[in-house]
DNA sequence: CGCCTCATGAAAGTAAGTTTCATCCGTGGC
DNA sequence: GCCACGGATGAAACTTACTTTCATGAGGCG
């Protein structure tokens, strides 16, 4: 581990499946395989016994055992009970739709609105579930102590970033948004002790926002990383972690519910901040909300 | 009666805890004194191994074999995980938190997490419930059959605008976003019959993105709006109307929940439309994949 | 090409769970 | 008083499950 302890999120209450689905691409092949068939159907494994578990996974047992480490159990026995106890607090989703599935080739409309709902709601609880709230209120005081706050982000997580960027300033940090590496890098050469820099990455491999956030942890901000990785590249620039928990498909890829579930986080986040100085932020939202007031049509009876 | 097997024993419905109270008069001594750890605390006994269960109930490990037996279960490890889950379902539903509610001035993190997440969950999924799939089917069609689609929004919807933009360029159909009103404006001047203009507005009166969906429309242009509230202004200058379905909070502005619901909305058209050829759709968005890909770092494995 | 690192499963080792069986104790008959 | 008898019980043998160790081999890197 680079040079600080990091801080990140090593409780993972909310779902014990959403975290291995998080973990699952950080584990090597076989873990993997013994990974899917946990999270596919919990409960099952919950029944086998580890030499049972271990051939369905056509593994060894040691690689089970492994596997267990990995995802912060003592052992077999406690990774069994716990997935037990998870399997019995999920009630059974409702109808066919499978949580996490993929979009059936010949579905009609009316069913893709129903599973992307699905997943996207699911997507955005589960996120919430695993957040720390310690971890975010230590992210909190340094946004709300920041001098000055710089959100990196590319591609989809841009517009994350962007938002993110958007909000602070309406209740006046002193927030940045770059959707240029060299400009992004640019500024992160220029914070210091006091700044903090947020990175925003699904998978955690973007190496622009890596390098950026590199470069801002180097001049002595506090970097934050927001990923659904939580062994990603990223998080070894950061000193604080955040996940959201989405699951992964092959058509819609997972970028997509992730990034909901990343809106999530900035809102709490922002909210938190708010939340610091209840009175100046209102204050903020209402000068602003004024200001696009003559943006707006027919104030009259249609109650926005 | 050894030939027909009891048809009640075997599934204990009210609950394993309830069953095994209900049979403890009938157990040995040594039995109850099993029983009663178990009962008292259903979560800790699935902890504990079998020497140790025994142990603290005075007995030794045949004695809780026979005893697991005498419940019904087949050996201790059953026993355990029945224990465990029996425990989880048991722990009560979080939910102090209120459908639409605002954060309560004193609120710690967790609950405004809470809060936020569970609000944020319902936007998606009363959206879903609400959307009219013939709707959004001829949207769909409109879309995959366009020339040319341009998107349009501000503020946070502009986010949202530029995500569908984005969306759609990536698999392959025309789609433009424009950041600024009057360059929007000018594109909508341009469009014409088979092509389509998306105008994204939370409040759906801001006066921008009506204007240019006005201008769309009068140039022959099939009108999509997407909006929060189904009688504001801009749904008459829409052909088509769909709706997101955010409650209002007043600290935390509707829009940000909205926000969330719009992208799930784009996201349902977004398949919809990669469906409409799902072959072209896939190299499409692998193609874009690639492109990317040596933006990432560390390879298939994400670790250190 | 040699070195290193890492993933992996075979096998050895340990602990947990299960069965067997001798003992104990109370009961009731002779 | 003595002796079956039967159920309850735990010690110990036994089996299975779990864990550790270690040798092997595949890939990456200089």
């Amino acid at each position: 581990m680079a040079k600080s302890p990091k801080i990140s999120a090593s409780h993972e209450p909310g779902g014990l499946i959403v975290h291995i689905s998080g973990l699952l691409p950080s584990l090597s092949p076989a873990e993997q395989r013994v990974a899917r068939l946990v999270v596919a159907d919990p409960a099952d494994a919950a029944r086998r016994t580890i030499t049972d578990l271990a051939t369905a996974a056509e593994t060894s047992e040691a690689t089970v055992i492994r596997f267990c480490r990995s995802v912060g159990m003592d052992g077999y026995p406690q990774l069994r009970i716990r997935l037990a106890a998870e399997a019995a607090r999920r009630v059974e989703p409702p109808d066919a739709r499978v949580v996490g599935g993929d979009i059936p080739p010949g579905a009609d409309l009316a069913q893709i609105i129903a599973t992307i709902a699905f997943n996207d709601a699911r997507a955005v609880e589960e996120t919430a579930e695993q957040l720390d709230p310690a971890v975010c209120e230590r992210v909190v005081d340094a946004i709300a102590a920041a001098g000055r706050i710089d959100v990196y982000g590319a591609g989809a997580s841009g517009f994350v970033a962007s938002d993110f960027q958007q909000k602070l300033h309406r209740i006046g940090r002193t927030a940045f948004y770059f959707p240029d590496v060299h400009t992004a890098l640019t500024s992160a050469a220029l914070l210091g002790r006091g700044d903090v820099a947020v990175g925003i990455s699904h998978t955690g491999t973007t190496s622009d926002v890596i390098e950026v956030l590199e470069q801002a942890r180097a001049r002595g901000a506090a970097t934050v990383a927001l990923t659904n990785f939580p062994r990603s590249p990223i998080t070894e620039v950061a000193d604080f972690v955040l996940t959201t928990a989405a699951r992964e498909t092959t058509y819609r890829s997972g970028a997509m519910a992730s990034r909901l579930a990343q809106l999530t986080v900035v809102d709490c986040l922002f909210v938190g901040v708010a939340a610091r100085n209840r009175a100046r932020a209102r204050k903020a939202l209402e000068a602003t909300a004024e200001a696009v007031q003559s943006h707006r049509v027919g104030g009259g009876r249609r109650r926005a």
